[in-house]
DNA sequence: AACTAGGACAACCGCATGGGC
DNA sequence: GGCCCATGCGGTTGTCCTAGT
């Protein structure tokens, strides 16, 4: 025996929703609560399946939704959790009060996915699309210079680092054998799209003192989508150049090995994964203290792109369980 | 002014899941 | 354990609106 339909199609209503049928459903919930659904269309006088009406109060006439435009820090809420859950919307959605999951997901398929595309990021993936970068234009036009490649030691793919630095290594005045170089290493994309999305634990809390908590630099933390980001604006901005190489990059593998990365915080709690969502802790702040943040209710989507790919910084407690976050 | 293309968002569809019997 | 049902979830479609021609 099949299973039967959600509801009886004769007679119901499909389309738009008129504010009649708004009204009467508001009503009906305010005074009996929904209950059962299947049943709520005809006692609330509606010619509506139930799947239709619960879609209707849940996604639209629930009091506790919050309308209108995504302000800068759920965006960026939205994408570090797309990067962890992928496309688990009401995953995302739960971490985002009053938002609903399809709210979620049309703003990502409308706004962020096309935005990622735009900037040469892969929104399912979370990568940078190499496919669509035009490496030789942005070598050719661009000085390298190492020392700019500082903040990005940890922030770019360290394959990737490692291979740029050992062919300039090897060929620093010749940018153009660099990029053949590039070109003709056939692991590099694949290697870049196996790349994972957090730092081994190990690695993330080396720090000078294990009794605390630590404000991390961002490059360490930024999800892959971020470190992308500025890579990829870095690259498209010919931010690098190449004039004294080798010295410059001496001279910033000496910064790196002497600087403390971690700053002393002041909260030492335990922390799970509800509690460091639901608390904001991976909510953006600028990098440097004299960067500009911007109004939430007031940037354009041209600020959002490129203010997406400035520096960030995430808080993140070492007691922090990364086995469990994941 | 009329038409068209594309964007944005609401709504629908079908499958998955979990609970009760 | 199997069936039925209600609900949840994610992908897709439909509709409206606006900018461009």
């Amino acid at each position: 025996m099949g299973r039967s339909p959600c509801c009886d199609k004769n007679g119901t209503k499909k389309g738009p929703w008129t504010p009649e049928e708004d009204h009467k459903l508001i009503q009906y919930i305010q005074i009996h609560g929904p209950g059962n659904w299947r049943t709520l269309p005809k006692y609330a006088g509606l010619q509506r399946c139930g799947k239709s009406c619960r879609l209707r109060w849940t996604n639209y006439l629930r009091p506790d939704i919050r309308r209108g435009r995504f302000s800068f820090e759920e965006e960026e809420t939205i994408i570090q959790l797309h990067s962890v859950l992928g496309n688990k919307w009401s995953a995302i959605a739960a971490q985002l009060p009053g938002r609903t999951d399809n709210e979620i997901k049309n703003y990502w398929n409308t706004h962020i996915r096309k935005r990622l595309l735009r900037m040469g990021i892969d929104p399912v993936t979370h990568s940078p699309r190499l496919d669509l970068l035009d490496i030789s234009s942005i070598l050719s036009s661009a000085q390298l210079n190492l020392s700019n490649f500082l903040p990005l030691q940890t922030l770019v793919n360290p394959e990737l680092l490692r291979l740029v630095t050992t062919l300039l290594a090897s060929n620093p005045e010749n940018p153009e054998l660099l990029l053949q170089e590039l070109q003709e290493n056939q692991n590099f994309n694949t290697q870049l799209q196996n790349q994972t999305h957090l730092p081994e634990p190990n690695n993330l809390f080396q720090t000078p003192d294990q009794n605390q908590t630590h404000v991390l630099e961002p490059n360490l933390f930024q999800t892959p989508i971020q470190n992308q980001m500025q890579f990829m604006q870095g690259m498209s901005m010919g931010q690098f150049s190449c004039q004294n190489s080798q010295e410059n990059l001496t001279s910033s593998l000496n910064d790196l090995s002497g600087n403390s990365r971690f700053q002393p915080m002041k909260n030492n709690q335990n922390f799970t994964f509800d509690s460091v969502m639901s608390t904001s802790m991976w909510s953006p702040t600028p990098l440097n203290s004299s960067s500009t943040f911007i109004n939430s209710n007031t940037n354009t989507e041209g600020e959002r792109e490129s203010y997406c790919s400035s520096m960030l910084k995430f808080e993140i407690p070492e007691s922090l369980d990364f086995v469990n976050f994941m």
